[in-house]
DNA sequence: TAGATTGTTAATCGATTAACAATC
DNA sequence: TAGATTGTTAATCGATTAACAATC
């Protein structure tokens, strides 16, 4: 399987391109596109291989071309239903982020345990956790986002994982095991901070 | 310098390690911690090595020492300020998330642009980004929050650097650049996302 | 003691980079 | 053509794992 760093690179090529794009660039060079990205042009030669993506010894790569061969390799061509669960803080944020639509993504519902929270009118309606299993499947929903508390979301991913989930994004601070039918991507706030903390110290310590 | 992983599993062991304390473990042996945070016993011990860490042959680790040695080395045992400049979705779940404080991280205070969002009464208090750079330096702050669009988030990040803050925590969906002076991670849900969709594509071709 | 576990060194693995022939 | 850039192979680098002597 291809590690999960090149994947990464894949959406800063693709960003970096939509900007080289905004400023009218047509064609661009494997050295243009690893400074924009900080890495090396050999690094972006090999990871276009890897996918088969060629260009023209010469000629570089076409702008346009290349970004639809990156959205096809990333799967941004079809929109996927997510659903949150877990409408607190972080949860009710994700809701009203907009940055996903334009990924692709679009929040169809949320599900929570406490029925204050309960709204089915919202612009994304919030419902019982019960209802989830039957909403998923109703719905062929790919994507679960679990937005609650650490000892709750075990649970809540076993839930999303027999409902037929396909992936996971996990802001629980607490790393979930799944099998291999399905996805997880854990982010972890209170873990970035740790490890910023870390790097603060240890780049104060080299200092002194 | 060490690498970022190797921080993250430092990290993990201590969530683990207050889990088996929780359960009145006292002693544990490098492959007790290696299963509960999926890695290999070899590694645990190598990562301990790294940083002076040492057990008792035959006799293990004391589950109570090694909590505080990660910690003294995690660098949480002083409580540090942030601040959040962005009081928008994402912005504003930072400033009500509770599990910050447990990490010895306190939120002070929250900066926008906007002034219909400005409420100097608030339990986070949000002020004018012109207050940014005074409010920086007086209050001795060592970590930034940037939950601002991506348009902004350069000119943020410079901001910050300027007034003397040593970490940041980046949620705007790109990729910024310090200088040596600071530290930054990012946090980018978009590209969190279009991963998980490429894995799920992916995991899906495998099966056929 | 005999057996089990650490701490460290050497071997392996995978990912990144350098080099260069092919070629536009 | 001469010069520049790709695509790929080989070399390098760093991180992980295996092995095992030391020792409790």
């Amino acid at each position: 399987m291809i590690g999960r760093n090149c994947i990464v690179r894949l959406s800063r090529y693709k960003n970096a391109l939509y900007q080289f794009k905004k400023l009218g660039v047509v064609k661009i060079f494997s050295d243009n596109l690893a400074e924009a990205v900080n890495v090396t042009a050999s690094q972006v030669r090999k990871d276009f291989s890897i996918f088969g993506i060629s260009g023209n010894k010469r000629g570089g790569y076409q702008v346009e071309v290349l970004i639809e061969q990156l959205k096809d390799i990333l799967g941004k061509n079809e929109v996927q239903k997510a659903v949150i669960v877990g409408a607190g803080n972080i949860g009710r944020a994700l809701m009203n982020y907009t940055g996903f639509e334009k990924e692709g993504i679009t929040i169809v519902a949320a599900f929570d345990i406490d029925p204050h929270k309960f709204n089915e009118q919202a612009n994304v309606p919030i419902f019982g956790i019960d209802k989830l299993n039957s909403f998923i499947s109703n719905n062929k929903i790919t994507i679960g986002i679990i937005a609650v508390p650490a000892v709750a979301a075990q649970q809540v991913l076993d839930l999303m994982e027999h409902a037929g989930v396909k992936g996971v994004l996990n802001f629980a601070p607490i790393s979930l095991r799944a099998n291999n039918n399905i996805v997880v991507n854990n982010i972890n706030l209170e873990l970035e901070l740790e490890n910023l903390i870390y790097y603060i110290n240890a780049s104060a310590r080299t200092k002194e």
